[in-house]
DNA sequence: TTCTTGTTCAACCAAGTGGTTGACAACGAG
DNA sequence: CTCGTTGTCAACCACTTGGTTGAACAAGAA
C-alpha cells in the first residue's frame, strides 16, 4: 500500500465506484449494504473499497449493533486541494510572466527557455 | 487503463514520482532526461510515467530535434477541484444543517438519522 | 440456544502497474 | 557517412488491485 497520505487519497479516488460512494456519503451516512445496493458487485468488494477509503482517511466507521455506519471525513480533501492549488497557481504565475516577457520583447529574439535550461554548465 | 478522465487524473497523481514531476514542471518545461535525473530509475521508467501523465491530459509533449520538451497543462486540475469542491461543500452544508437541528432540538430526542434511513419501508 | 442479518476475513484469480534490460528510431555533430 | 545523444518500444518480472467464493464473526430476534 502507498506510504504517503497524499498518494493514498489520490489513489482512493482514482476508482469510479469509490468516487460514487464518496458522492453518496456527502448526502449522509450509510451502511455497507446500503452502499453496496446500486452496484452489481458483491458486498465483500464494497467492504474492500471502504477499507481503501478508510485507509486514506476519507471515511470513518463507527458501530451500531451489527451495522457499521460509514461517515465521510471531508477534511482530507484539503490535503489534495492544497497540493493542486499550489502548483496550479505556480504554473499560472509562470504563464503570466511569460506573457509579460513576450510582450516586452523585441521581435528578433527567438524565445526558447528550454534550450537555455539544457545548456551543460 | 481507466476509461473516464477523472479516474485517469486521480490515478496519475497517485504516484509520488509523478506528483514530483508535475511539481517541477510547474516551474517550467523540461526534457525527459532532465526530469529523470533526480530519481534513481531508468529513463525508460520516466518515459512511462510521462505517458501516464500525458494520457491524463496533465502534460503535453512537443518536438525539438531529438528532444521532447514536456509541458504542464494545468487546466486539467479544474476537473479534480470541481469534483472535490462539489462534495466537500455538500458535506459541509449537511454538517451545518445538522448543527442547526441539534441546536433547535428538545434534548429528550436521541438523534439517529441512520437507523431512520435503514428502516425497511 | 438457535436463526438471521450485517459485515469482515481468507484464499484465489485475472488484469494492471512500476520497474528492469535490450533493441531501435530520430536527429545533430564531426 | 558514422557516432553519440535523446527518447520510445517490446518483452519480461514481481507486486498490487479489484473482483470472486466460502467461511467466520457479531449481535439482535425467536
Amino acid at each position: 500500500m502507498a506510504a504517503d497520505p497524499l498518494s493514498r487519497v489520490f489513489s482512493a479516488l482514482a476508482d469510479p465506484i469509490r468516487r460514487d460512494m464518496v458522492a453518496r456519503l456527502a448526502a449522509g451516512d450509510a451502511t455497507v449494504n446500503q452502499l453496496a445496493e446500486p452496484y452489481d458487485v458483491t458486498v465483500q468488494a464494497v467492504s474492500k473499497h471502504l477499507r481503501v477509503l478508510e485507509d486514506a482517511g476519507l471515511v470513518s466507521r463507527t458501530r451500531d449493533a451489527q451495522r457499521r455506519p460509514v461517515h465521510l471525513e471531508a477534511e482530507v480533501f484539503d490535503l489534495m486541494t492544497k497540493w493542486i492549488e499550489r502548483y496550479r497557481r505556480q504554473a499560472e504565475e509562470r504563464f503570466r510572466r511569460l506573457d509579460d516577457v513576450l510582450r516586452d520583447m523585441p521581435d528578433e529574439v527567438a524565445p526558447n527557455p528550454l534550450s537555455a535550461q539544457g545548456e551543460s554548465r
